[in-house]
DNA sequence: AATCGTTCCTGATAGC
DNA sequence: TGCTATCAGGAACGAT
C-alpha cells in the first residue's frame, strides 16, 4: 500500500536512473490497467518518447514526457513500480534477468505492464490486484486532468503551513480526523498507515472529529505528520504490506511503526493494549489509553 | 453539496 | 485434507 514516502521514494529512484532515457514499446497482459487513451493508441503515442523528467503528485508517479506528453501512475494498493531486466520465459511470462532481490521475491511478480527503455532496461509495473491505474496524456488534458487537479496540498510543501492545515481540516469540521487525513482532496499523499501512526504520535483519538481538536492538539498533528513523513522518506518506506523499491529492496520504517496492524501487542507508551477498529469502512489501530 | 455504499481484483486466511 | 466464503484496501463513481 504505497502511500507519500513510498511513492516519493519510486519517483525519486526512477528519476535518478531512467530521466533521459528513450521508451521503445511498451507490453501489457491487463489493458483495463491502461484508463486512457485506448491500447492502440497508448502504444502509438508513447513509442520514441524521451523521459525528461520523474516526480511526485500525491500518491501518483508523473513521468513527464517529451513532446509535452505525461505518464501518470497511480500504484494503488499492491503496484510495485521497478527498474531492473527481465526475460520472457513463456507467453506473458517474465523472469528477472539480474541479480539482486528482484529475482525470487513474489511480491515483485505480478507483471502486468512494462515500460521498454533503450539502455536494456525495463520499468515494470507489478501489481497483484490489478488496481493499479495508467495513463497518457496530453499537456492540457494532464493539467486538467481532475484526480490531480483536485487533490490537496502536499503535507511536505514548505509553503503549507499550520495555519493552512486548520484552514482545510476545517472545510470537513463534523468528519473524523482519520478519514480527513485519509482523504487526498484535503490532503494528498496520507493513507491508512501513516494516519494512524501520525495520530498515536499526536496522541489523539481516530475517532475524534475534527471540530473536537483544540489549538494544541491540531498542531500535535500537524507537526507529528511533517515528522513522520519526512522520517519515512529517509528509511524509504514501510513495507508491512508489501512495499518495494525500484530495485526490489523494502523499506525500514518497520522499526519506527508504532500502531498500525499491531492489535492486541501493548503501547510503547503506555502499555495500553492496541486495538482495531473500522472507522470508514478501514481498519483503525489506536493505543485507547493515550490516545484521547 | 456532502456523504455513503459499491466496485475493481486476487492471495491469504478462517471456517467447516 | 480440501473446499468455499470472507476479507483487505485507494479512490472513482453512482446513489441518496
Amino acid at each position: 500500500m504505497p502511500e507519500l514516502p513510498e511513492v516519493e521514494t519510486i519517483a525519486t529512484q526512477l528519476n535518478k536512473v531512467a530521466r533521459g532515457l528513450k521508451i521503445e514499446n511498451i507490453w501489457t497482459d491487463a489493458p483495463k490497467i491502461i484508463k486512457r487513451p485506448s491500447l492502440s493508441q497508448f502504444v502509438k503515442n508513447i513509442k520514441g518518447k524521451i523521459i525528461e523528467e520523474i516526480y511526485r503528485k500525491g500518491k501518483n508517479i508523473i513521468f513527464k514526457l517529451s513532446d509535452d506528453y505525461f505518464l501518470v501512475i497511480h500504484q494503488k494498493l499492491t503496484g510495485h513500480l521497478l527498474y531492473g531486466k527481465w526475460k520472457e520465459i513463456s507467453k506473458g511470462k517474465f523472469l528477472a534477468d539480474i541479480e539482486g532481490p528482484l529475482k525470487d521475491d513474489i511480491k515483485n511478480q505480478f507483471l502486468h505492464f512494462i515500460i521498454f527503455l533503450n539502455n536494456n532496461f525495463q520499468i515494470a509495473l507489478s501489481d497483484l490486484r490489478k488496481f493499479a491505474k495508467v495513463l497518457l496524456l496530453k499537456k492540457e488534458e494532464f493539467e486538467n486532468l481532475k484526480e490531480l487537479k483536485s487533490l490537496g496540498p502536499d503535507p511536505l510543501d514548505k509553503y503549507f503551513t499550520f495555519k493552512d492545515f486548520k484552514n482545510i481540516l476545517f472545510k470537513k469540521r463534523n468528519g473524523k480526523i482519520k478519514q480527513i487525513l485519509m482523504d487526498q482532496n484535503i490532503i494528498s499523499g496520507i493513507g491508512n498507515i501513516y494516519s494512524d501512526e501520525i495520530l498515536w504520535w499526536a496522541k489523539i483519538n481516530p475517532q475524534r472529529k475534527v471540530a473536537s481538536l483544540k489549538e494544541g492538539e491540531l498542531k500535535e498533528i500537524f507537526i507529528a505528520m511533517k515528522e513522520i513523513l519526512e522520517k519515512a522518506i529517509k528509511l524509504k518506506g514501510e513495507s508491512i504490506s508489501d512495499f518495494r523499491d525500484i530495485f526490489g529492496n523494502k523499506g525500514n520504517f518497520d522499526k519506527m511503526r508504532k500502531v498500525y496492524q499491531k492489535e492486541g501487542e501493548r503501547c510503547e507508551r503506555c502499555g495500553g493494549k492496541i486495538i482495531r477498529i473500522k472507522i470508514g469502512g478501514r481498519s483503525s489501530y489506536y493505543c485507547p489509553k493515550c490516545q484521547q
